[in-house]
DNA sequence: GGTTCATGCAAATTATTTTCTTGATACGTT
DNA sequence: AACGTATCAAGAAAATAATTTGCATGAACC
C-alpha cells in the first residue's frame, strides 16, 4: 500500500483533485452520478499505488465531511453527525460498531468512507485519527473547567489548531512573493500598533536584520506615515493588522502604493488592509479564538512571520545554508549567553 | 459517548497510569513478567470501556516505543523501527504488509502492539496516526526541501509540536502555584533579555496589567538588579531564560530570595536559572528545535504566559469571569481598533 | 536437563467489502 | 394523470480479507 499525504484524506498525487469534484467541495459546482464513476475512480486510485500523495491535499476529514453534507444522503448523515459528535466513538469504533449505532449497514457506511475520498474504512479512521488531535477542538469555546490541567488543555489544543487552520488557509504562492520582495528590499519598514501586531513588527525585524538585512520596526501611526511617504520605490513595507481594520495602516499602505513601493499585509483577508496592500499574507481564524485568546492568533502570525523569514533567508543564501547551519550550531554549543542568535535563520 | 483527551494514547481514566507501570517508561523501574499481566491488565482496560480517558495518559506511543526498546524483542524492534522509520507507510498498511516488511509473522506485529498498550493492532493504528500528526516529526532536523510549501509544513510542524512536547512535560501544579502567587502579588517584576525573553517579559506585561496587576517589565539587566534590590517579600519576580543560563538573572533571583521575595522562572528545568528560583515553569525541548527554530520554542513559552494568565485571571475574578466574556464580546464586536484588548483574560 | 520465551503455523474468529437485490424516488412519455 | 424507466439508496448474504488465538517448535538461558 502507498503512503498518503500529511495532511488527511488522501488521493493520488497524479489524479489531482479535479478528478474527484464531488469530493472536494471547493471546486464542485454540482451533483453528478457517483456510483460508476465513483468505482472508476477507486480504481484509478488504486491503480496509482506508487505516487505519494504528499501534495495537493488541503482538506482534512472533518472539512471535507461538513461541506460534502448536503451531498449525502440520509443515512449517511446519520453517520457523520455520529462521526462529527463523538469522534472518539468513531475512531475506535468496528465498522459493525458505527453502522449499529448510526442504524444502518455497514456497506453504508463504507459507501459513506468512499464517498469522502477514503480508500476503505480503516483508511478513514486513520484520516480521522490524525486530524482529530488538532482538527476537531475548535467547536468549544471555554474550557471544560478551570482547573489548571484544563486551562492549559484548553489554551495548548487551541494553540495548535490555530496553527492547523494558519497552514490550511495558507497561500503559499503569497508567501513566496513576499518573500522576494523581502529579499531583494534595499530597506524594509515593518509596521504594526497595539500590543498584538506591533509584536510582530518587532519580531519581523528581529528574524531579518540577522540576515542582514536592513529594517526598521514602527509602532507609531504618525511615524508610519513618515515613513512610508519617505520610502523608495527599491524598498518594501510590510504591515501587520489583526483586525484588518487598521485605518492609520491602510493609509500608510496607500500612500506607498501610490509611490510605487511594494507592500504586504499580514491580515485578515478581504479586509481593507488587505485590500490597500500589494501582497496580502491571509490569516483567518475562526473568530471565537480572536476574541477569546490572543494568544493562539498571535502563534499563528509568529508562524507565518518565521515561515517568511526562513523563505528569505534561503533566498539570501541559497547554497550556503547548510555551511551555515553547521557553523551556527558550533556556535551556538560554545555560548552561554540566553539570547541564542541566529545567523542564517 | 464522550470526547476525550489531547494527548494521544488511550487509557481508561479511573485505571490511572499507575496500572500499567511497564507501558508508562517514566514510572518503570525494572523488567517485569509480561504476559498474564498484561493480558489482565487488556482485560482491565476493555472492561473499562466506558470510561472517559481524559486524564492520566502522558504518553504517545512514539515515546512508550522509543523508551520501551529495550525490554522489546528482536522482531518486535524490527518492528518499532519500522515504524518509527516510515510512519506512514505504518498507519496505512495491514498487519501483513507490516509484518511483511519487518520479516515477522502477524501475530507477532499483534504481541508487539499490545505490549505497547494497545488493545489490538487497529488500536495502534489509530494511536498511532493520532500522534502522528504532530509527535513524529522532531526527527528530521530539516525540512523535505526549501519550496515554500515545504518550509511552511515544517514550520507548523515543529510549532505544533513544540506545543506538543510543552504539554506533555508541563508541571501543573507548578503553575497553579505561580499564578496563585502572581493573583496575590503587590506589585510584578518581570525579566527577560535578548530577543526571546524579553519577549516573554513585555507578553507578560501585557497580559496582567489588564487584569488590573501592577506589573513592570524589563530587560535591562542593571534595571533588574536594582528593582530586584528595591522589591518587597509582597512583591513577585518573574524572569524568563530560554537558556536558563542568564547569569544576571540567577544574581537578580538570588538577591530576591534573600529578601523573601517570591520568584518564579520560565526556562530549562535543572538550569541554574532554574534552580535560582523559587518556582520554576519548565520548558524542556528537545535541542534540535531550539538551535534552528527560534520561534517554535518562543511559541511554548507563550504558550505558558497564555495559561499563567488566564489562571491569573480566573483568580483575580472567580464568578465574574462568564460575565466578564460577555461584556467583552460586545466591545469586541463594537470596536475598529486594531489592538482587540481582552479585560479579563 | 529444564525452564522460559520468542516466534511461526494453522485454525478460528472477526471485520470488511463485494455482489446482488429490493424498494423508493424522480423523470419523461404517452 | 398514469405508466414505464432510470437512478439511486441501502440492506442481506456471500465472499474475501484481516486479525487474533491456540498450539508447537526451537533457541537461549539458567
Amino acid at each position: 500500500m502507498n503512503r498518503m499525504a500529511a495532511i488527511a484524506c488522501h488521493g493520488s498525487g497524479e489524479m489531482g483533485t479535479n478528478d474527484k469534484p464531488h469530493l472536494c467541495p471547493r471546486q464542485s459546482t454540482g451533483a453528478g452520478g457517483f456510483d460508476k464513476i465513483e468505482m472508476d475512480r477507486v480504481a484509478d486510485y488504486v491503480s496509482n499505488v506508487g505516487e505519494p500523495a504528499t501534495k495537493g491535499r488541503l482538506m482534512d476529514i472533518f472539512t471535507t465531511m461538513q461541506d460534502e453534507r448536503g451531498r449525502l444522503s440520509q443515512s449517511e448523515i446519520r453517520i457523520a453527525d455520529i462521526v462529527l459528535n463523538d469522534f472518539e466513538f468513531a475512531v475506535n469504533a468496528s465498522i459493525i460498531e458505527l453502522a449499529g449505532k448510526a442504524d444502518v449497514s455497514p456497506p453504508t457506511v463504507t459507501r459513506f468512507c468512499r464517498r469522502l475520498g477514503c480508500e476503505s474504512f480503516s483508511d478513514f479512521k486513520v484520516q480521522l485519527a490524525r486530524t482529530a488531535y488538532v482538527g476537531m477542538r475548535y467547536l468549544k469555546p471555554e474550557p471544560k473547567s478551570i482547573a489548571p490541567a484544563d486551562v492549559a488543555q484548553d489554551i495548548i489544543t487551541k494553540a495548535q489548531n490555530a496553527l492547523f487552520l494558519l497552514h490550511r488557509g495558507l497561500d503559499v504562492a503569497a508567501i513566496e512573493r513576499a518573500a522576494n520582495r523581502l529579499a531583494g528590499a534595499e530597506m524594509i519598514y515593518a509596521f504594526g500598533s497595539g500590543g498584538n501586531s506591533s509584536m510582530i513588527a518587532t519580531e519581523l525585524q528581529n528574524r531579518l536584520f540577522r540576515l542582514g538585512l536592513r529594517i526598521t520596526a514602527s509602532s507609531d501611526h504618525s511615524m508610519q506615515l513618515m515613513m512610508a511617504a519617505a520610502a523608495k520605490p527599491t524598498d518594501v513595507l510590510i504591515g501587520s493588522s489583526f483586525s484588518g481594520r487598521n485605518a492609520e495602516l491602510v493609509r500608510a499602505f496607500t500612500l506607498a502604493r501610490e509611490a510605487k513601493i511594494p507592500t504586504i499585509a499580514l491580515t485578515q483577508s478581504n479586509s481593507p488592509v488587505a485590500q490597500a496592500a500589494e501582497i496580502t499574507l491571509p490569516v483567518d481564524l475562526p473568530e471565537g479564538d480572536n476574541i477569546y485568546r490572543p494568544t493562539s492568533t498571535r502563534i499563528a502570525y509568529l508562524a507565518v512571520v518565521d515561515i517568511l523569514a526562513s523563505l528569505v533567508a534561503y533566498r539570501i543564501q541559497p547554497q550556503a545554508t547548510v555551511t551555515l547551519r553547521r557553523i551556527k550550531q558550533q556556535l551556538v554549543a560554545h555560548r552561554d549567553g540566553d539570547d541564542r542568535q541566529l545567523l542564517g535563520d
